[in-house]
DNA sequence: TCAAAAGTGTTGAGCGTACACCCATGC
DNA sequence: GCATGGGTGTACGCTCAACACTTTTGA
């Protein structure tokens, strides 16, 4: 009990809604509590912020310490602070969401956690503390972000099929979408480039690969265009 | 020194940015500081998040206090945490922001802050701590926001005219609206109530009052309609 | 040759935008 | 009667939505 201050202090935490794309399923990575309260129950990936790093800092550390995550989309998205959310006393969290390619993250490597797993979001365990809440304020804020902004790109490989990323937002979105009327808005944005290569190791015709164009997007960006699926 | 931890911990604030609408001004309600650091300069109303408030509470107790503002719209804006935006130690702010009908608070009443007073976004004061970049953070989320759901009302008295609300749009936007499309619009939508009273002492024909109907408003959001100016 | 997904245009409807004049009221 | 803002309709272009068949490839 070495720190001492004249009025009582809330601990502060940051904890992070992971989300990956798996085929047509959107999935969240979550871990297994090993100590009290919610012992053994599942969470989001979280902890303490340190008292000499900033909030984004600290969410990417307890990322990568906690999954083995260490490069991801990362946005802050609320803060959580009621008052008998945590068991342990008086504990705000800075919540964050995080998109990643799951192919690259299909093996959890390194990681402090007991476990550590993908869930599809339409399956999730109970969760502990109040983590239910703060997935429903991140999916929502997911769908509302991915039609205006081009974050849906963070969840797919750099290269990718046009079908892959229609695909992206049928099931983020969660209602299907016409072929030619999609491939038609994307492409006239002119957003994407064109790459030489197509799909490997397909039983039909490979699909060509595109990228995205970060650097065209932002200068679009500068001058007013505002992206919208 | 009565309250003692195991690891250091952060103080947690809530700051609020408290816009108001001047005839054709966007305003911001700031106090000046009584305290060092910063004594004397303007800064966002706010201050600490006492050990059994939530965090809403203890910005809207705060925002009482030191501006007198008692009833106004509230939203989570979001939490500056850097490690060195404090210097009396690490200090992480929620901010919020406010919407309020400036007609109601032109003189403030009771207020703890030594000085308060409403100040243009075109003409701001030096600010304390990081407060500038919270009011960036503020402007942009309020041009986002009051394009994509009706948070404008809350800035105008509870009847008003088409004038008014339209000069809010240009006001915020800063940019000319056409008449006749803004009216179309607004009206197509059956959100506006029309009341049987106009305006009075204008020098000129008196425009007829309406209302936002906030009932229909959250029916039809149900059905998937979507505010848009 | 079959299965599977890639790739490709047109049309009609609805929406956004541009634009100008008469009306009501108070002074 | 004049100054001030209130209130109103139309036409054009563009974007969105609906819709089906041919091509390519691997098995």
């Amino acid at each position: 009990m070495k720190y001492s201050y004249d009025y009582p202090r809330p601990a502060v935490t940051v904890d992070c809604v992971v989300f990956g794309l798996d085929e047509g399923d959107l999935k969240l990575m979550l871990i297994q509590r090993e100590l009290d309260p919610f012992k053994h129950q599942w969470a989001l990936p979280g902890g303490f912020v340190h008292i000499d790093e900033d909030l984004e800092e600290a969410a990417r550390r307890e990322l990568d310490e906690e999954t083995g995550i260490s490069k991801a989309y990362l946005e802050q998205l609320y803060t959580e602070g009621a008052v008998e959310r945590d068991p342990r006393g008086r504990v705000i969290t800075v919540a964050y969401y995080a998109l990643t390619n799951l192919e690259d993250h299909n093996i959890v490597a390194a990681t402090d956690a007991e476990n550590a797993g993908w869930f599809s979001i339409h399956d999730l365990p109970t969760l502990a503390f109040d983590h239910r809440k703060i997935i429903g304020v991140a999916l929502e804020r997911l769908r509302n972000k991915v039609r205006y902004t081009p974050v849906g790109f963070e969840l797919l490989p750099k290269k990718f099929t046009l079908s892959e990323l229609q695909a992206l937002y049928e099931t983020i979105l969660e209602r299907p979408l016409d072929k030619r009327n999609f491939r038609k808005k994307i492409l006239g944005m002119g957003l994407l480039i064109e790459t030489d290569e197509v799909e490997k190791d397909v039983a039909h015709r490979a699909a060509r690969l595109y990228r995205f164009n970060r650097k065209e997007y932002r200068q679009l960006s500068r001058q007013g265009f505002n992206f919208a699926i």
